[in-house]
DNA sequence: GCGACTCATAATCGCTAGGTCATGGGTTCA
DNA sequence: TGAACCCATGACCTAGCGATTATGAGTCGC
């Protein structure tokens, strides 16, 4: 029984997290800022050059993309570089999508 | 020229709904509701009885992943009917996700 | 047509989200 | 050490979201 409810509680977060992620994903700015990362990890500097919006904005909507775990930071000197987190991605789709049988065909 | 801008057009709506998708898909009851719906076709008040909200906040969800297009409805009698719009999943994942190089390994 | 049933919509409220400016903390370099 | 640079955080405002109750619109059986 102790271990059902473990089983429900890792569900509950997962669930949490999954929110955490859609949340995340559901602003065109956020969807943009991980298309930029695709191509190459950026500085916050570089990221702010290609939108029309403030450096604390962007700040904010790169923490709401840490905080889901879709990117990663670290700094390097007066920088702080952000990357995509691979894996994250992909991990939270197929966890997803795979509940749905359409989309079975879709995934590997 | 005008080839390009009405492409551009058709890129900026495709990412409009994306959007819609993603938050539709943001909120923890309305993922419950495309699970309940991924078994079989329910009607409202079946969906009803499986949340403890009211039946409006249940029928605004509806509304929402209706205007997401993830889910169909028609009237039968006294009852709507919801079911999952097969396909409009899998098709707005592999839309987003197949940009993103880590996840081209898990899509087919 | 009328009452009963099912669902959607209108009006409303509290909270969260996204934006701004101002400021503070870390790092570099002279 | 102090000035300059880069970025995060605090304070604040507005708009949108999720919930409610009350009510309206379709549909069925009598």
């Amino acid at each position: 029984m102790a271990n059902i409810d473990r089983g429900i509680q890792i569900f509950r977060r997962e669930e949490r997290h999954l929110t955490k992620v859609f949340k995340a994903l559901s602003d065109g700015t956020r969807q943009e800022i991980l298309r930029l990362l695709e191509g190459r990890q950026r500085t916050v500097g570089e990221i702010v050059g290609n939108f029309n919006l403030s450096q604390p904005t962007i700040s904010r909507h790169l923490s709401v993309l840490k905080e889901a775990d879709l990117v990663v930071d670290h700094r390097q000197g007066q920088n702080v570089i952000y990357r995509l987190n691979d894996g994250a991605l992909s991990t939270s789709m197929q966890e997803f999508f795979g509940q749905f049988r359409s989309c079975q065909d879709v995934l590997r």
